[in-house]
DNA sequence: GAAAACTAGTTTTTTATACAAACCTGTTTG
DNA sequence: CAAACAGGTTTGTATAAAAAACTAGTTTTC
C-alpha cells in the first residue's frame, strides 16, 4: 500500500516546483512563447522567470532562442521532447497519487 | 485556459513536499499510526520526520501525542479534520490539474 | 538633445527550508 | 557498568525560491 505512496519522494523535482509547472504546462500547450507572455500568464516576477526558464533549460526541458523582434530582445521557449515526455511522466504520478488516495 | 494553471502556484505548500505528502496519506488511510511505523513507511530519517511532524501539527493539520508504551516513549499521530480537509482539497487540485494538461 | 521612463531581461542578495548529522534521555544487554 | 539500542529532538549546512538590484538598450518628454 504505501510503498506506492513513497514513490512521490522520488518524484521530478523540477517539475514540482509550482511556477515551473505552470511554465512546462503553458509550453505543453503552444508551441512556443516568449518571456513576456510567460510573464503574464504565469504571473511571476522577470527575475524569477528567469532563473526558473535558466534552471529547466539545463535540465534539457526546454529550450530558449534569443533573437530580436524589431529593436527589442526576445526570447522564446518551447518544450523539448525530453520535457514533454518528463512532464508527462509528471502528470501520471500525480494521476496515481490521487487515484490511489481516494 | 492558463488562469487556472497559474491557481498552481497557490497550491498548499505544506502537502506539496513530497515527505508530508506521504505521511498524510499514510494518516489519512490509518486513524493514527506511531513514529516508528510512520518511519519504516516513509523511508524518512527520524530528523526529518520529527520536523516535518512538527510543522503538520503547527499547521493544525496533525495531533501528536505523547506517550509511552511500556518503558518507551509512544508519539502517535493522528489527521485532524482539518488535515483531512486540506489533503482532500490538495487532491482536488492536483487531479484538476492533471485533467486540464490532457 | 538630454533626462526620464520604459522594454526586456540578468545577476545578486535575502530568506526559507529540506536534509544530514549530532545530540539527548532513558532502557536493555553482555 | 559500559556499550549498544530505542525513540526521539536539536542544530548545522546546503539548496533553492523569491525579492531586490542591476544591465543594456529604446522610446518618450520637455
Amino acid at each position: 500500500m504505501t510503498n506506492d505512496l513513497r514513490s512521490l519522494t522520488e518524484i521530478d523535482r523540477l517539475l514540482h516546483e509550482p511556477a515551473r509547472t505552470v511554465i512546462v504546462a503553458i509550453l505543453a500547450a503552444v508551441e512556443s512563447a516568449d518571456f513576456v507572455f510567460l510573464q503574464r500568464e504565469t504571473g511571476l516576477t522577470k527575475g524569477n522567470l528567469s532563473t526558473h526558464l535558466t534552471k529547466l533549460e539545463d535540465a534539457g526541458y526546454i529550450e530558449i532562442q534569443k533573437t530580436f523582434r524589431g529593436k527589442y530582445p526576445l526570447t522564446l521557449c518551447r518544450l523539448t521532447e525530453q520535457g514533454r515526455k518528463a512532464f508527462t511522466a509528471y502528470r501520471k504520478q500525480l494521476l496515481e497519487f490521487v487515484e490511489r488516495t481516494k
